[in-house]
DNA sequence: TTGTAAGCGTTATCAT
DNA sequence: ATGATAACGCTTACAA
């Protein structure tokens, strides 16, 4: 399609049924004023033709519209689609159209350009090696833990929540604390998590670093139930990592809570759906998508203010710590 | 945005920086032959009055697009964001864009409506009461289990899929077996796996409807451990149901596979996730995707033939049957 | 009932 | 280097 010849406009259509531009359109919307029989020949004659109205052209001269893009970097995580669900309403709402780009895969770059250019702003947890991409002159919304200057984003905070974590794992008597990270350098996250843990006088027995699916998860825990001195508590980067730890020790005899505690990050529903439940840091995601969309707001009125936002996530205590 | 004043044209830049609107196009759009002085003069111009060019003038301009609507129930069930995911990544290689429209919560008729009327054609799994809120204009393909005249659709089989469970149940030595199934009235995969098990002189012990939800497929398998006569294979309706009867028979203290097998349709990741891992039949996403898309195509380019694809389940064991 | 004319906001072409 | 002048495909007055 988007290299077809060329489709039929209405004035094809016009000429095909032998009535003017007008006629096609008044017979085509069910609008007034049109006989039976030219609104019959007219009807054929698009059915005909496989005509199509040019949406561009029917938006166009209809006023203008919005749509926003929600760049995600794998829908798989259930991350993504549970803040896409909030967005989407709250976008409904707003009479915005919703865009999501999945960037898994090959060609994130061009599907992000992409996107770019078809929607009025972008909201996303976008790599960094991604934002290049996305055109200068769209107003993007990053959601990020590290804020980049320069742009609008709503921030993570995940400090009262690490405290209340580590609060908690020392007050159920865990010493040997582990990590299961994703990357290749330290996260934020668990950078603040290694600090916090340090002005207690600990230090992490272990930081493993894990693919970010779970399967990432089942092999670092596969790994930490396997060496010598296993810890008593793993924080893990986030909840797909922590469900798949969940089972890594689980297949590998290691019960949680009661040998491990276990503790992910974000919150989504299917650490409600494993057993033991997970324990997490989770955020609220509809303030999450409130903020986001707030942003995206200032950004295409053009209204100035502060483009930044904070979110903080709470402790959420389950079965797995 | 939607019903803002009205935003500022190019010619309100051309007439604030005093040059011509061609001259705009070429500052903003990095052209050449623009000289550096104008090309500041503009750019302030336009950052001054908040520009954002129109994209359906620039779509128009540039040329015919397709964009394509998924209509998902509720994008928190993960069957959908990994179809969403497979769609994505096909959709990007033919240059369509896709729009995701989550149906959850209020308003779903307006949202269905509203996506049908920016996007050149719809997928989804779109229940019928919603049915009538698309345009009758609109290209549509459904993903439905029972097919419905007068469109496009991919129906799904689950014959032979269901012979294979229901031959794997018997020849493990079930008998007492069981159906969580969702909705008010038996649903179509449900009937057909009746009917199947009465082949073998074999009839539900119980036939249970839950909410579609992780929660509802716990409350059914809690109801039926609880039940004098418990059943000893459960399949449910999909694998979110599943996943929560997993947990509804742990909690019961019901052992699965070896007190009570229980089967999921679907096929989806979270599947793998759980313990024991889910035994399921699974669709063939990327095929599912394939065929939709395919019926597009069709749809778009008018091009005729047979708009109906049929895609099968198979049975997948892992282990809990 | 139907047709004519005038845009909608942008880019492309051709002058200047 | 800059500016007229046409499209792009459609809808909405306004005529006929």
């Amino acid at each position: 399609m988007a290299t077809r010849a060329k489709a039929p406009t209405i004035n094809d259509v016009a000429a095909a049924a032998g009535v003017s531009r007008q006629t096609v359109t008044r017979a085509l919307n069910d609008m007034a004023d049109v006989s039976p029989a030219t609104k019959q020949r007219v009807m054929d004659a698009a059915a005909d033709l496989h005509y199509r109205p040019n949406r561009a052209a029917q938006r166009l001269v209809r006023g203008r519209d919005v749509t926003i893009g929600f760049v995600v970097g794998d829908l798989r995580n259930p991350y993504y689609p549970e803040l896409a669900s909030e967005l989407s309403r709250r976008a409904a709402a707003r009479e915005w159209g919703l865009v999501m780009v999945d960037l898994s895969g090959q060609g994130g770059d061009e599907r992000v350009a992409s996107v770019a250019g078809r929607v009025d702003a972008v909201i996303g947890h976008i790599a960094t090696e991604h934002r290049s991409a996305i055109d200068a002159r769209t107003p993007t919304v990053l959601l990020a833990d590290d804020p980049v200057a320069g742009d609008a984003w709503v921030r993570f905070d995940y400090e009262r929540g690490i405290r209340d974590a580590v609060a908690h794992l020392l007050a159920t008597g865990r010493r040997r604390i582990a990590t299961i990270d994703h990357g290749g350098v330290s996260s934020l996250r668990m950078s603040l998590f290694t600090r916090v843990l340090s002005e207690s006088g600990l230090a992490p027995v272990a930081e493993v670093f894990a693919a970010d699916t779970h399967q990432g998860g089942v092999e670092a825990a596969t790994g930490l139930a396997a060496c010598g001195s296993r810890p008593d508590a793993v924080l893990c980067f986030n909840d797909v990592l922590a469900v798949g730890a969940l089972k890594g020790f689980a297949r590998a005899g290691v019960r949680v809570p009661q040998d491990v505690a276990v503790i992910g990050i974000d919150g989504l529903d299917i650490g409600t759906l494993v057993t033991p439940e997970l324990t997490t840091l989770a955020v609220d995601m509809p303030e999450l998508a409130d903020r986001a969309l707030e942003l995206v707001d200032a950004l295409l009125s053009g209204r100035g203010g502060d483009l930044h936002r904070t979110v903080a996530h709470t402790l959420v205590l389950r079965e797995s710590a």
